[in-house]
DNA sequence: CTTGTTTTTGACCGATCGGTAATAAATGGT
DNA sequence: ACCATTTATTACCGATCGGTCAAAAACAAG
């Protein structure tokens, strides 16, 4: 027995679901607006991803598993360890500052700061993803020692960890003032210091 | 005609709205939590301070006006441009990490991911403090740069930039599993690095 | 065509949201 | 003592919140 057809697409569904969350945040996310986001009724929402908690930590699942395919793409594509490091994270910055109208950021920082604290499930989500990046940061930023690329005054923990607070920097800062081609341009400047 | 006088100090309730705020965002904090926190009643904050919104206003340009005062204090107190330059940071990162049991990170930086793009008022409330800091701190960078204590290879200007990116990275990673004592010493590589 | 199963749809729910209004209480001035 | 004015207090408001439920609809299997 098979039952009615689903008349949508559910990664579609979570896709646009996340844009609503990644531009508003999740208490300024009203039921309202996924409804109207996703064109699919309350009811259905529901029934497919439960309520509205779970629906925002499968739509930050489904953000952070993009940022981890594209990490690893970028990186595979790279010619150098170091234009790796490099491409990932200007690519980071495109997604963050993507939509000239609304800058929306990093999901993953937006979360960071207007949840981890008080949601369990944010915060382990959001711990196992940096555990992951930073690790293999850390080995590319190695292998960059190894090939002359970046100095070794430094270990690649602290050149790594430096990194990533400069990007989250980055990320909060283009929610205010600061612009796209600013924020190249600083994440240049950090990249040449720590290299 | 004097009137009933008022049975609360309104800086003291002011102070203790911006904590609640400061803890939990602009959101996720209800008028019932603020009643609980400030101790006074519905009405009274109401009559006081307008609605939740205005009152939230008033408590992030306390917070504001706070940290400047902080600022220029120990801007003073410093024996070099340079120590002034780590005695701020070093103390916004203890301000912003004061809470062992909850981080509440940067008011300003919490305000800025969480309303910024959607909201005006905190938009031009947090512009106009930016600004005022970069402008402050590029005259201290550019004397710290005059007494030799910083490299003249890079702009001031940039400089800055870099630090204050850096800072709003470490405000948001304290949401986070980084712990103070890691936050200071990312702090001190970094300034290592700019000087 | 009927039956079993799943999805769709829209009406409906209690709770909480931010905000208001009316009354009581407390003061200084006359 | 009384009045004008301001604050304190509480009951109350409509709107919106996230969430539920039952009936209708659309399929596959028998």
């Amino acid at each position: 027995m098979v039952g009615r057809p689903r008349q949508f697409d559910e990664s579609d569904v979570l896709d646009r679901a996340m844009q609503s969350f990644w531009a508003h945040g999740y208490e300024s996310t009203s039921m309202a607006d996924l409804v109207e986001a996703t064109g699919l009724h309350k009811g259905s929402i529901y029934q497919a991803f439960g309520n509205k908690h779970q629906l925002f930590i499968a739509a930050l699942k489904a953000y952070l598993d993009g940022m981890l395919a594209q990490k690893n793409e970028a990186l595979k594509a790279a010619d150098s360890p170091l234009d790796g490091i490099r491409s990932v994270l200007h690519t980071m910055l495109e997604i963050a500052d993507d939509d000239a109208a609304c800058p929306r950021g990093c999901m993953a920082l937006n979360a960071l700061v207007e949840l981890n604290p008080h949601d369990p499930e944010v915060r382990q989500l959001l711990e196992s993803f940096m555990t992951r990046t930073r690790e293999s940061m850390v080995e590319v930023v190695r292998q960059a020692q190894d090939a002359g690329q970046v100095s070794r005054s430094r270990p690649a923990e602290l050149i790594t960890m430096m990194m990533m607070t400069f990007m989250s920097g980055l990320a909060a800062q283009l929610k205010g003032p600061l612009t796209k081609p600013e924020a190249h341009q600083l994440l240049d400047a950090q990249l040449e210091m720590v290299t």
